[in-house]
RNA sequence: GAUUCGUUAGCUCAGCAGGUAGAGCAUCUGCCUUUUAAGCAGAGGGUCCGGAGUUCGAGCCUCCGACGAAUCACCA
């Protein structure tokens, strides 16, 4: 337990110091850095930054509170900027509005020196506007509501300019706190995200579907091809698996009878890590009785088209380089006629070793596990993904890639399935779903032949979902759309880690120093702990790790060649002191 | 996983072709009652990511390691 929760640095800097130092401080001169009391706000820095420039008879007793986030002091006067959850407004103060009577103190004192930036205060005043014509709080009074101790980065701004960013991506997502503190744009990323969602939440009941919850902990993970994380539940004693997608659930639910269900769902993948994947990413799955995969195209466009428009007011978005177009109807192509498209090539009616040498031929990297389906989108990935920078539905892929699929009407090799491609990636992915039993356990028997033969992807069969497709589900398209995805596209960032609060990170390791004083801790003598680094076991962990007699040898051998004064070490010895290492 | 780049003060970054570690902001002291990247004068602040090596001497060179980023691969 312990190696997670390494104490940070013990030593404070030099800031660090002062900080505390004011703390005590103030705690002597009878303030409260942090007080428990509500302290009463009746005003937002947005609302004043609004309201007032059309009549400054506003904001004549305000009370407003916030974390100050610069200072500009002269003398007798200051100036500051507070920021609250709705942005940034400057309060002034002077000595004698807040010192009315002999005591200077709360300004010369606690304002000027025992306060700084980072700390939350409330004041209250009236709001005017300076020579320079910026709006501000006339400040009569100020409450200390919590004091910082750690300094923040201190970013600057002039004419929109930007100086001394904090930017430094390992720190921004470790300490997103902080990052939300001074970088205004990162905070309107997520508010945006909140505002995708909440679009899409309107759309969907205004349809009347039913929002409902699956379990996140399933015996079986199904629903997608991708490897789960494990995990036990103890009462139990059994193993259970962080879903990888909620499918198999939801279409239960349809089984059960409702003909519309959707869930917003925290899915897990025990995967690669990069520019557009997080091991927790969340999806949105809907599924919808009595519809095909045309119908759901439509309430994919719409339902896209009316989010740009709720977070943009247009449906033009700026992505990168390109400008896309969310207005509906979106472009629809089949999968093979996009390699039509692209290559020249058809593909249809290809068998795997034709496939397999168009693909040689077109330069298409290949291994002997792929089947016709994954080759046929091997070519799609390589030569037809990227140029599909408009929304684009691919639709009608093989089947052998999509076991909870339905055939296609007419032609049993291809699937009604449809992706949904923006700017050169996919976004959603739907079916007309497949329920048909027979042909449904049949398809999961194939992915335990894949499996066998080395596919670790494959599906798991779930009996349970078999069973309950045998009660009968009605015809129904699914569908589930990436929110991160979307978030990326809808906010124009280029990573993941961007668009969610905690992306993944290794952990955060604090190099430890150490010191023979570490090693005498353990066990190990003195005359020897002040060799042992030298002779090659820099942490106990490595010394550790060495078998008993190699670390014999070294240590004798370093004695004999330094000409040490000290006893040969025995293989004993050492076994005791590995014995006292965690 | 591979390659490349990066890690220096609280923050953003310099640092010569190895020779006592620098700037701006922040901090501290003083001045300043409408400033705004406030200003002026002065001061303090560093395990140069960790370790080993080469060298009289390493922030800089070599090797090992940690973490991050970009690109590619893998994965969907």
């Amino acid at each position: 337990m312990q190696k997670f929760f390494r104490p940070m640095s013990m030593q404070l800097s030099e800031q660090e110091q002062i900080r505390r130092q004011a703390l005590a401080e103030l705690k002597k001169l009878g303030i409260d850095p942090y007080p428990q009391a509500e302290y009463k706000v009746n005003v937002t820095a947005k609302e004043i930054l609004e309201n007032f420039p059309k009549d400054n008879t506003l904001y004549q007793d305000v009370s407003f509170a916030g974390r100050i986030m610069s200072r500009r002091i002269m003398g007798a006067a200051s100036f500051a900027e507070l920021k609250d959850h709705t942005g940034r407004i400057q309060i002034y103060l002077k000595r004698d509005d807040i010192c009315p009577g002999e005591d200077k103190t709360m300004y010369n004192t606690v304002f000027k020196r025992l306060l700084d930036i980072g700390d939350f205060i409330g004041v209250k005043g009236y709001v005017f506007i300076t020579k320079m014509g910026e709006i501000t709080i006339h400040a009569t009074e100020f409450t200390v509501l919590s004091k910082s101790l750690r300094p923040l980065p201190i970013v600057k701004e002039k004419d929109g300019k930007v100086y001394d960013a904090f930017t430094d991506p390992d720190q921004r997502f470790r300490q997103r706190y902080v990052d939300l503190i001074v970088n205004d744009h990162v905070k309107d990323t997520f508010i945006k995200r909140a505002q995708i969602i909440r679009s899409m939440r309107e759309f969907l009941y205004k349809k009347g579907y039913l929002e409902v919850e699956t379990p996140v902990l399933q015996p079986i993970p199904g629903g997608a091809a991708a490897r789960p994380f494990v995990t036990h539940h103890n009462a139990l004693d059994m193993p259970l698996y962080l879903r990888i997608a909620d499918e198999l659930y939801l279409k239960r639910l349809i089984v059960g009878g409702y003909e519309g269900v959707f869930e917003f769902a925290k899915d897990f993948r025990n995967e690669g890590m990069d520019r557009f994947h997080n091991p927790e990413f969340t999806q949105m799955e809907i599924y919808v009785a009595y519809k095909d995969y045309f119908w759901m195209m439509e309430l994919t466009e719409k339902m896209v088209e009316k989010i740009a428009l709720d977070v943009h007011g247009t449906t033009k978005v700026q992505i990168g380089d390109n400008v896309i177009d969310f207005k509906t109807p979106f472009r629809r192509i089949t999968i093979l006629d996009a390699i039509k498209e692209y290559t020249g090539i058809d593909v249809s009616g290809m068998d795997e070793k034709e496939l397999r040498e168009t693909c040689k031929k077109l330069g298409v990297e290949t291994d002997e596990y792929m089947g016709k389906g994954k080759l046929i989108d091997a070519i799609f990935g390589e030569k037809c993904e990227p140029n599909f920078i408009q929304p684009t539905f691919i639709m009608d892929y093989p089947v052998e890639m999509s076991p909870l699929c339905k055939r296609h009407r007419q032609n049993p090799d291809l699937t009604e399935r449809f992706e949904l491609m923006v700017n050169g990636k996919e976004l959603a992915n739907a079916y007309t779903e497949l329920n048909d039993p027979i042909d449904q356990l049949e398809r999961f028997k194939e992915q335990v032949r894949l499996a066998e033969k080395g596919d670790d992807e494959a599906m798991w069969i779930d009996m349970d979902f078999v069973r309950a497709l045998e009660y009968g589900m009605p015809p129904t398209s699914g569908m589930g759309i990436g929110i991160d995805r979307l978030t990326m596209f809808m906010t124009n960032q280029p990573s993941i880690q961007e668009v969610i609060f905690f992306p993944q990170m290794r952990p955060e390791k604090k190099q430890k120093v150490i010191t023979p004083e570490d090693f005498v801790a353990l066990g190990v003598p003195e005359h020897w702990a002040e060799h042992i680094m030298a002779a090659g076991f820099t942490t106990p962990a490595q010394l550790k790790e060495a078998k008993p007699t190699a670390v014999q040898q070294k240590l004798n051998g370093f004695r004999k060649k330094n000409k040490l004064d000290i006893p040969a070490v025995q293989v004993e010895e050492i076994e005791k002191w590995q014995e006292g290492i965690e």
